[in-house]
This record gives structure tokens, sequence and C-alpha cells, in this order.
DNA sequence: GATTTTTTGATTTACGTACATCAAATTTGG
DNA sequence: CCAAATTTGATGTACGTAAATCAAAAAATC
């Protein structure tokens, strides 16, 4: 059986109301008799029983979620999954709040950050926007006791404790062996559809897809970024025209959202041309595009595991405890039409 | 708040004990106040509080892992992961124990869970031998409330309650065309390595994999399969045979394990010509051939993930709960050597 | 050494559920 | 209508922890 409270009391030599009051880091204890009681603790191997202190504390995690307002699928993805688990959140005890702040735009970013450091602790998870002063917020707001994740895109230099979400840069780099090795001995031209180079997610995967291009793949010349703004009426201009314009093109990579647009793009202008095509995020768009070998594969990121990895996450830091490691790793999805979920 | 058992009872105008009678289905209820319970039950949208039932309880889940004795990687990083959940076992209150069985032996299998029949009950997670005894056992304790989940390889038409793996039918026609794109215009010869056409997985991945390159790819021709019993002592004479006496072979697809074998075969035998490698399972074997480009892509199943996902599905099989379905969808892990984890 | 302050102990209640006991009420059978 | 059987209520204890109160002991201050 696991050690207790009592245990700890008895082993310590000291009351159960002052192992409470070292485990809870009420004040009152001399520092002797702390060390003592944290000695006993560490031999016996005492772990809190979590379900037990929250059911005697009434606890709930208070979470916020805060996503840019951008309308995309993935985003309606990950609103969705964020409803489903405020469904769960009475069997899981928390109190998940979502907040949308308009996209790309770091101050609105910081202003809402600044308003939860005004409101009691709780634990966030963010989609970050890549920018000094939001970086700084962030760092405060941890130094303040609130437990952070960045969500789908992460803030690297800050203290967050946790991303979840994928590695943008291996993501950028497997679309680019994919499209090399699919393409084989071919040789041409090839098209990248991006939302916008602000967002660090989609800088990454570009950086990882041109590096193995250029290391591996030297009959493939990339052309100038096609920046969509995730928007599919944008996205489907660009690679109209581009597709129109350059009859060298052999392969797309498209690393942003708005496939929509991309989708029709190509089946209008790439009926008698064999492009091979590769797209982040499974959609109905994406995946009907897969099944009809419009697309070649597409990479992914579970929006749901993102989701419950965040909470999962800011739950155990809330009590200090550790996490599965392997568990959190979010896995970059390769889906091929024959591995569709 | 969400409601209590007090609540229930206020409700339904009973005390306490008569709800605790009905929700532990306990005897001595009239089928009209039953009702009346059941009705506030549904009408309050109750839900048990798990963490404070065990607390009372001072439950744990009794689980039962039963694996084959192969001594291959996967197997022993399957072993690895089930003694991690052990570590874990305090706090999950999961009580676990594994049994090995021998391997491709059903007879042996059926003892096994005839012998825990007589326990009390348990959740069982079995990597299942597909033969018709295995399923009437199963069967027959699924009957007599033991909840059964399959590992791995999964004993379709019986009444097991989840199967944690991957979908291997899915997984070789993956493999099939990831050769057949790798491979391009090149027409040639595939040789396949399995451990053995007696076990479920191998049988289904090959049947994916030959469907899709009947259907897709009809310059590449399979030739028959190698069986090399997951034995890397096997496979590395199978393989390297068949090397040096077809120079037609222009790709490998290996679908089951001994991969230590292969690779040891194709760095003796296939230094001169390009071949396109596809194997099943990261190991740090596979995983170092990936990098140095003896093998191109690795399929893999992710054994932490199957471990955990057992545990949850029996866990709440044993509550009577629902699980969330998409988290417990084992994924097929492809791997190129940018998106190693 | 007396007084104040700090530290510690003892005890209680609570969280939501399980489970047991005994008494009281109700139903059933004759 | 009475007795027996069944059903229901009332109550208490337990699980492991949190949190509060008040008394007692120890340490620090003068």
């Amino acid at each position: 059986m696991r050690p207790t409270v009592h245990d700890i009391a008895a082993a310590a030599g000291v009351s159960l109301a002052t192992v409470d009051r070292v485990l809870n880091q009420r004040p009152g204890v001399r520092h002797v008799t702390r060390e003592k009681v944290e000695t006993a603790i560490r031999e016996l191997g005492y772990i809190r029983d979590v379900a037990a202190a929250n059911l005697a504390k009434g606890r709930t995690y208070p979470l916020v979620f805060i996503l840019p307002a951008s309308d995309n699928s993935f985003m309606h993805g990950l609103n969705a999954e964020i409803r489903q688990a405020i469904l769960r959140s009475s069997a899981e005890r928390t109190d998940i709040r979502t907040i949308e702040v308009s996209a790309f735009d770091p101050a609105a970013l910081v202003s809402v950050l600044e308003g939860l450091s005004q409101e009691k602790r709780c634990g966030i998870a963010m989609v970050a926007t890549d920018a000094p002063e939001v970086r700084d917020v962030v760092d405060r707001l941890v130094r303040a006791g609130f437990s952070i994740v960045t969500l789908v895109s992460d803030l690297t230099g800050s203290l967050r404790h946790h991303y979840a979400g994928i590695d943008n840069i291996a993501a950028g780099r497997t679309a680019a062996r994919l499209l090399g090795r699919f393409l084989g001995a071919r040789k041409g031209e090839i098209a990248v559809l991006a939302g916008s180079m602000l967002v660090r997610d989609h800088r990454e995967r570009l950086e990882g897809f041109t590096s193995v291009i250029a290391e591996e793949f030297p009959d493939l010349a990339i052309l100038p970024v096609l920046e969509g703004r995730d928007d599919p009426e944008v996205a489907h201009m660009l690679v109209a025209d581009a597709l129109s314009r350059n009859a060298g093109i052999v392969g797309v990579y498209s690393l942003g959202a708005g496939n929509r647009g991309l989708v029709r793009a190509l089946k209008e202008k790439a009926v008698d041309r064999t492009l091979t095509v590769i797209a982040h995020e499974l959609t109905v768009h994406t995946r009907a595009a897969l099944i009809d070998h419009t697309i070649d594969a597409i990479l992914n990121q579970d929006a749901g595991h993102e989701v419950r990895s965040a909470i999962r996450v800011l739950k155990a830091k809330a009590d200090g405890l550790a996490v599965i490691e392997a568990q959190e790793r979010i896995r970059l999805d390769i889906f091929l039409k024959d591995n569709l979920p």
C-alpha cells in the first residue's frame, strides 16, 4: 500500500497537522521540523493522492484557451475539440474558458494575457504569435505562478512550460523528402503555398522543406513562396495563376491552410499534367482530394491530441506532477489514401 | 456543480441508502422505487464521481497482460512499456500482472485464459493468437464479466471489447503505396520478409500490400514470401540468399520483426544496387538503418500508446464508462529520416 | 525567570461515495 | 387483521486529504 499522511506523521515523529503544514506550504513550521517531514516524505516515497486531495479541496482546474480568430478548417477543428473537452470537464474537474484574439496580432494577444494576469491563477493554453512582447508577458505570467503551454505554434525562448504541437521543421523536411522521392528522377519546379511568412510554424516548415530539397534533391527548384493568408480564395487565385504561367511545375507543397482553394485550382489547371502534391492538415477537403489522387500525401497534426495533451500537462503542472513525456509528444501524422482514419 | 447522491435522493424522494442500493445494484428495492431513482439519475444527469468512489472502495483495477514469449525488439519494447505502467500503478490504482505464453501457440494461450477464468474478475489485455479455440475462451470470459482488449494482434469475430493496435491491412497498403511511389517508373521484383504466415497481423499486412501492388503498380512483381520467424539469423539468411539469386529485386518490404538480420543482409548484398526498403517497427536497428539510408521508411506502432490505451480502456470498462474513441485509435506511424522522434 | 512569540499537537469537519447495521415502515400472505 | 417478509430510512464509519480551531508546548525576548 502506498504511504499516507499518517505514515509520514508517524515516521517523522510529528503530528498530522504539521505534515499538512509542510505539504501545503503553510507557515508556522520550524526549519528543522520541516526537514524532518520532508525526509520522511522522501524516504517513504510518499505521493499525494491527487484524487483524494481534489475531493477534499473541491478543486477544479481553471483553464483558459487563447485562440486566433481564424476562419479555417483547422481552427474550427481545434475549437470543436475544446468543446469536447468542455463536455468532459465535470469528470475531469476542469473549468475551461476560451478567448479569441485577432490572428497575427501580438498586441491583441498581449492585452489578453495582461488581463489574465490580473485574475486568479489559471492554466493557459495559447496559440502563440511569435513576438518579443508576447514572450515578455508569458515570462511574467510564468513567474507569477501561471502554467502556460503553447499550442500548435510555439514560443521558443520563453519560459512556457510545454509546447503541444508538432515539430514544424521536421514536418517541412518530411514533406520535402516525400515530394522528392515521389517525383523520383523528374526535374522541375516546386510551388510552395503558405499562409503567411509572419507565422513561426509556416516559416519553420518552409525552412525544413527548402533545406532538404537543397541538400538532397538538387534537380528540384523551389519557386517564390505564395502567401495565401490561409484563405481559400486567395490560395485558389495564387495557385491557378502559378500553374498557368509556369509549365515546369512538377510539385506543390501547401504548408498552410486554405486548401479548399488549392484543390479547386489543381482540378482546374492540372488535369493534364501529373503533379505531385503534399498538403498540411486533414480536413474534409484535403481528405477528398487525397482519395481522388489530387493530393498525394497529407501531413497532419491531431488537434484532439493537442488539446487533450495541453489539458493533461496543465493539470499536472498545477499539481506539481510529472508528465509522461512520450505520451505528450505530438506526432506528425502522414496520411496516404490507404491509412486514413 | 454536478449532482451528487444527495441530490438524487432528494429528487427521487427517497433516502440515501435507497439511492445507494440502486446505484450499486444491491437487493431490497421495489421495482417502482428503483424506477423513481433511475429517473432522477437520468434527469439530473448524475454521473458517479469515480475518484470518490474508488477512494471509498479502496479500489484497485486488477489487470493482466498476456504476452508471447518472443525474443524481438518489439516485444521487449512492449514489455518495457508495461513495466513503466507498473511503476505508475499506485497513482493509477492499477494492479498489473504479466503472463508470458509461448508464441504462436493457441493451446498455451487457452490454458492461461482458462486459469484466469477461475480467479476473480480482472481486465485482460492480450496479444491474441488467431484460433477458434481462443475465440471461444475469450467469449466465455467476456460473458463471465471479464473485460478483454486485444493488443497488437486482434481476434476479430470474438466478443473482445476493444482492439488496441493498428489496422494491419492499412499498414500493408500504405507500405505498398510508399514503395510503389518511391520506385517511380522502375520495374522489377519485390521481396517480402514476414515472420510467419500463421500470425494474423502478418497475413493482413501482406494482404494489404499485395492488393495495392496488384491494383496500382502492375510493373512490380511480388516474390514468394520469405518467412523469417521474426528471427534475425533466419531473416539474414533468407534475404541474403534472395538478393544473391535474384538481380531483379528493386524493393523489399519487411513486415515482421528480426530486422537486424535484414539490415545486415542489405549492407552485404545491396551496396551496389539502389534498393527501396520499407520495414516495420522502429528499433535501434531500423532507426540506424533509416538514418544511413539502408531503409527508406519505417512503419511503426507505438507500444507505449498501445499499453496506455489498453489500460485506459480496461479501466473504463470496469467502471462502465465510455472511452474517447479518437484517443484510443492506435495510429500507424510513418517515419522517414526527417521525422524520427 | 517571566512574558511574549512561535511552533506543534489534537481534534473536528468536509469532500462524494461505499457499505454495514438496525430500526421503522410498508407490503404481502394467510 | 395479524404475523411474517420485504422494503425503506436513519445513521455511522471509512477512504486520503484539506483546512480550520484551540490548546499546549517550546523557543525567543526582555
